[in-house]
RNA sequence: GUCCCCAUCGUCUAGAGGCCUAGGACAUCGCCCUUUCACGGCGGUAACUGGGGUUCGAAUCCCCAUGGGGACGCCA
């Protein structure tokens, strides 16, 4: 049978990091063995659900460039079909319908905790319980149907990262399949789904640890019910541990960026975010620094770490660091012409912004701060009076106008505005510091930016001069 | 509380009984390069949670303790 996987997130929120974790592992898998993912959306809580969050989903994952070849499936438009389900179920004996009110079992649960016990449903409605107890549906209102789990024995599978678990029946109870309203419940939907899309392997975080063995109960009363004879199984189960904020608890908002949309938002690049997803909780020998495609080729289920990772912002940094040296710079100046407008500045009037990309991107981490870097090519900050007042003096004033003399006349290339520099540095008698920082700060306002040669020759002469008379005439 | 899972530098990790004097990466510290800031290069600090076994030999296998995480909904 080949490969299905699938991811299956619920539209109440963004994407985050632990989702897209998730989903790259699964996507990565199926691309690796020739297989097929899937996307399903469970929508199934009312409440929460919101086509603004499926909409940021999708597009979360398409700028991981993680594609689906099956789907978007929504389980809100497969209500019959849990329907049909369930009532097969029902009819095989492995569920049944229960009326016990939320009061009721909120009570039932409060006493067992009380008593130092696991809450669980006492199962209480099971046919053969409820006609011991005298127990009479009650006809004002609408009951669940609950699934008949095994009193006795053990559950386990082997997991595809963690190993053998194995669960004993006794702590699990007869949990809710269709709510009263006829909308099933996580559990349910996610069994009915997988076997319907024919999924193999089910990989999906570690919190899922605690529902696989009542799922694979409700697997088995549907295999063993004979009721598809498809040749479908019990998929391979594999849950990959979480991530963890940087302080060690479970992440979330407080973390500052838990979504991909914002990592997006603030300038990284998603081979890097890829990247940097790919090495929490798994490892290729001593590679950090990798392509999507190396990804694919090397991902393996057996590589995955059993224990949870701490997010570390500084690496992902470090990585998109990487990401964008690799970049073309056609690429990073089509992404960075927005990043420059939104801080107010169009290159219109400027050097080609690839050429100064090629300059700057290797000292950026971010496209933000790659445009924060660009800035001054495109607009003039003038530096404050104190600052130009330290640079430009006695000393080197006489200095500042021989260079502007020369660079009236100088050839416009990196070398010979390197030498013009240095010969007038030399000719006043100046440490090349002493002449290099002042024409800095004047002709970029800035104290850093990349080596002066460099930057005069991206500015041109005609900016070049401008700046310089600026400060040197004082108008 | 009950059950499940996990445990190597601050962090991500390599490690499948001898190749481990425990390797790499981020961060950090120092030096070099240098026209500032970076990039880069070189080097340093830094870890097998504890205790019992098994074995000629244990970071690796087993048990217990401790610590961390997860789950216990008509949420997913």
């Amino acid at each position: 049978m080949s490969v299905r996987t699938r991811f299956a997130p619920s539209p109440t929120g963004y994407l985050h990091i632990g989702g897209a974790r998730t989903a790259l592992f699964s996507w990565a898998y199926a691309r690796r063995h020739g297989g097929k993912f899937v996307l399903r959306i469970e929508d199934t809580d009312l409440e929460r659900s919101t086509q603004e969050s499926e909409r940021a989903i999708l597009e979360s994952l398409r700028w991981l460039g993680l594609d689906w070849d099956e789907g978007p499936f929504f389980q809100m438009k497969r209500l019959d079909r849990y329907r049909e389900v369930a009532e097969q179920l029902i009819a095989s004996g492995h569920a049944y319908r229960c009326w016990a009110t939320k009061e009721e079992l909120e009570e039932l649960r409060t006493t067992q905790r009380a008593r130092g016990l696991k809450p669980r449903y006492d199962g209480r409605w099971r046919p053969e319980r409820a006609k011991a107890a005298g127990l009479v549906p009650p006809g004002d209102r609408a009951p669940v149907v609950r699934f008949r789990t095994p009193e006795e024995g053990t559950v386990g599978w082997n997991d595809l990262v963690k190993g053998p678990i194995e669960f004993p029946n006794a702590e699990l109870d007869d949990l809710v399949l269709l709510r009263a309203d006829g909308v099933p419940t996580y559990n349910f939907g996610v069994v009915v789904d997988d076997l319907d899309m024919a999924i193999t392997h089910v990989i999906r975080g570690d919190d899922h640890v605690n529902n696989t063995p009542r799922q694979i109960h409700i697997f088995e009363a549907l295999l063993k019910g004979g009721n598809r004879g498809k040749g479908l199984k019990l998929p391979q189960f594999a849950h990959v541990p979480m991530i963890l904020g940087a302080d060690g608890e479970r992440l979330s908002k407080r973390h500052g960026a838990v979504s991909v949309a914002q990592y997006r938002d603030e300038g990284y690049l998603p081979e890097a975010l890829v990247n940097y997803l790919a090495r929490l909780g798994w490892s290729h020998g001593n590679d950090e620094c990798f392509a999507i495609g190396k990804f694919v080729e090397w991902f393996d289920l057996a590589h995955v770490s059993k224990s949870a990772a701490q997010f570390n912002p500084g690496k992902l940094a470090w990585l998109n660091q990487q990401h964008l040296k690799q970049a073309s710079d056609e690429r990073l100046s089509v992404l960075l012409e927005p990043e420059l407008k939104k801080l107010g500045v169009s290159i219109e009037n400027g050097p080609d912004l690839a050429k100064v990309v090629a300059l700057l991107k290797d000292r950026a981490t971010t496209l933000a701060h790659l445009a924060e870097a660009a800035h001054f090519f495109y607009r003039y900050e003038t530096p404050a009076p104190e600052r130009v007042a330290e640079m430009v003096n006695e000393k080197t004033r006489p200095a500042l106008k021989m260079l502007e003399a020369k660079l009236l006349a100088c050839e416009w290339s990196r070398q010979a505005l390197g030498a013009a520099v240095s010969s007038v540095a030399k000719a006043s008698g100046l440490r090349m510091p002493e002449l290099a920082m002042p024409v800095r700060l004047l002709v970029t306002g800035r104290a850093q930016t990349p080596s002066l040669d460099a930057v005069l020759e991206l500015l041109g002469r005609e900016l070049v001069l401008a700046r310089l008379a600026h400060h040197l005439r004082g108008d």
